[in-house]
RNA sequence: GCUCCUGUAGUCUAGCCUGGAUAGGACGCAAGCCUCCGGAGCUUGUGACCGGGGUUCAAAUCCCCGCAGGGGCGCCA
């Protein structure tokens, strides 16, 4: 059931109307749904309030029973707008069994006409550089491109995740200079790639006082290039290390990624891209001989050297153009901070201009700068925030806060749940915001677990399992048999296997047109909002949009907790909302698990 | 200098694309709520659309001019 046009074919009888006019009113107290009659008042020759009188005292004349009202309950005009009310009950009844039976697919496979999920689709992120760790704006990155992965994975879509990693040039020699000339063949001992970091940061050092350095990290630049052994041998060694610090850190994260590629493999390819395009008379030719893009709107752009060699613009050419022929993609997504906006329309222009079939088939998903309390990080400056610092500093916190409510549990159990909660906290502070926007971060006030946090809406989570475990408990083996309807949704572990979770359950019975407190009505408007949300998230590439749903439904379930006891009320009412409940704890686990964060059953 | 983006309470933000009814939420601050299913919670109060024009019946939203902050303007990546 939809209710837009549930509304509209409701009031089509009565109005010509543009259905795109119907609008959710922004208070919840104006109803559901919502016409305005502005636009009438032209041809109609009458006010907009008298019009939105008039239709509703001619719907409500012909409706004494309110069966052709369905699914409102009441209608009515306010000023110049004709408000629709849900009838929650009736609501209820349709979305909750769905709910109980599909359970973590409720919303998958949401293809609106508008955000039709692509065939296949490649999500490009993390992207680093293999001179040192990965730091906060990494973060944001991986929990952006991890999510809207997740979400058009969702949405129907098959998705290839993938990271390029840039593994050559002259700021990873740098780093390989300063462990040739002054690491003595030490071996790591602390995280591999923070152990490489430390030799960019001893090359920076090194290098204010010795200017000659510089030159040499060119010099030894132009040996790897030559394909010089020793150096080769350096390179290979030291990328391992980052390599191997990065993947642990992926995967403290719970990101992978289906295709690797290496800057180091396709710098030089795009030449020929490149000089096609010359002799197509798409490029042309420079006094120096360098060939460069004459780009509408744009300043020229250099693609090959005088001296033939490439530039970042080169290989990325050859990069997206070698994607659309390994994967015939139907989208490709590049997750790139925002100060590459500017990289990206150059590159799509040149994509149109060589006038490529899948020229209209990339987009930059932009996310902006990431700013600490104290300004913005530069690694040089030593305002870094490392992201393995940051995981270890979240997980800490967390632990605080749990000794504090548990002292009975063990040491391995407060750290499994700390990295959970600590995790969340993390990924739900850099992905409730809008990726577009700048962010401050705040490494104190995003572990606090009071406000929009990842930690509140786990807390709803773990709440409503504690509730249905109680349930579970005291009527284990006396309800079970005579009344297998109300352990139909007791909490299972479905967090982790759909294959478990769309398996349909039996013969539910509870009555859902008992839910019809303003609390339990909110609820349920809110779950039968869901498959719109995480559509929309989706397609517009907005985890944003599906963080600030959850929080909405959390805070409106502890609304509803408050107001409504569930286990003492009489059995009826409270399998009614035992259902409710569980329908809340589907969606919220999913909801939890496409912005990649766990949504544990007790904290 | 040119160009792109952003300005919403003490702080952080939603809404802006697609203009409409009292600008939503969070932190902070102030005051309440546990004989009750987890108080990491709930309730109440406090307080904001950068300035100026324009378009419109109607502007936080669209357009123009300022002001402020940030990004970019490499034959770096």
């Amino acid at each position: 059931m939809d209710i837009r046009s549930s509304a509209a074919t409701i009031l089509k009888k009565h109005l010509a109307i543009d259905e795109s006019l119907l609008e959710v009113p922004k208070d919840k107290a104006l109803g559901d749904m919502a016409y305005p009659c502005f636009s009438h008042a032209k041809a109609l020759k009458k006010a907009p309030q008298l019009i939105a009188k008039g239709v509703v005292e001619s719907l409500t004349a012909q409706n004494q029973n309110k069966q052709k009202l369905y699914p409102f309950c009441r209608i009515e005009a306010v000023g110049p707008y004709i408000n629709f009310f849900m009838d929650p009950a009736a609501l209820g009844s349709d979305v909750l069994p769905i709910i109980a039976k599909k359970k973590l697919d409720y919303g998958r496979g949401m293809a609106t006409p508008k955000n039709a999920p692509k065939k296949t689709l490649m999500v490009e992120y993390a992207s680093p550089n293999t001179n040192k760790p990965l730091h906060l704006g990494h973060l944001r990155n991986l929990a952006i491109g991890h999510s809207v992965s997740s979400l058009l994975q969702f949405a129907g879509a098959k998705v290839i995740q993938s990271n390029i990693n840039n593994d050559r040039g002259v700021h990873i020699c740098k780093s390989m200079l300063a462990y040739q000339r002054w690491g003595k063949g030490e071996q790591p001992t602390i995280k591999t790639d923070h152990f490489v970091g430390k030799y960019y940061v001893v090359f920076n050092k090194k290098a204010e006082e010795n200017k000659a350095l510089e030159g040499d990290a060119q010099e030894m630049l132009r040996k790897w290039e030559a394909g010089d052994k020793e150096t080769r041998k350096l390179w290979k060694l030291m990328n391992a290390w980052a390599y191997s610090g990065f993947e642990e850190t992926y995967g403290k994260l719970g990101v992978s990624f289906d295709k690797y590629y290496y800057e180091s493999d396709i710098y030089e390819d795009g030449k020929k891209i490149v000089l096609d395009g010359l002799k197509k008379g798409v490029f042309r030719k420079n006094d120096d001989g360098a060939v460069v893009a004459d780009i509408p709107g744009h300043d020229p752009k250099v693609l090959l050297r005088a001296d033939g060699t490439s530039v970042y613009m080169t290989q990325d050419l050859y990069l997206a153009t070698l994607k659309f022929k390994e994967y015939q993609l139907d989208q490709s997504i590049h997750v790139v901070g925002s100060e590459q906006n500017y990289h990206f329309q150059v590159l799509f222009a040149l994509f149109k201009m060589l006038k490529y079939p899948w020229a209209g088939k990339c987009s930059h998903l932009s996310y902006g700068m990431v700013y600490l309390p104290h300004g913005k990080m530069k690694s040089r400056e030593g305002t870094v925030v490392d992201a393995d610092d940051i995981i270890q500093n979240m997980a800490d916190l967390a632990k605080v806060e749990i000794r504090k409510r548990h002292n009975d549990l063990s040491e391995e159990e407060v750290g499994k749940r700390a990295m959970v909660i600590g995790l969340a906290a993390l990924k739900f502070f850099l992905l409730k915001i809008d990726p577009s926007r700048d962010m401050h971060f705040d490494p104190k006030e995003s572990i606090s677990f009071d406000g929009e946090t990842g930690p509140y809406v786990q807390y709803a989570h773990a709440r409503i399992c504690s509730v249905l475990r109680k349930f579970r408990q005291e009527h284990a083996g006396k309800e079970q048999k005579s009344k297998p309807s109300s352990t139909a949704i007791i909490p299972s572990k479905t967090a982790i296997m759909p294959s478990k979770a769309s398996r349909p359950s039996t013969a539910f019975k509870a009555d859902a047109s008992l839910l019809v407190l303003p609390a339990e009505a909110a609820l349920i408007k809110l779950l039968h909002a869901f498959p719109d949300v995480v559509g929309e998230a989706a397609a517009n590439y907005r985890p944003s949009a599906l963080a600030r749903y959850l929080l909405d439904l959390a805070q409106a379930f502890n609304e509803f907790y408050h107001a409504c006891p569930i286990l003492t009320e009489e059995q009826k009412l409270r399998d009614a909302r035992l259902l409710l409940i569980d329908c809340v704890r589907v969606v919220l686990d999913r909801g939890l698990n496409l912005l990649g964060i766990q949504a544990p059953e007790e904290m």
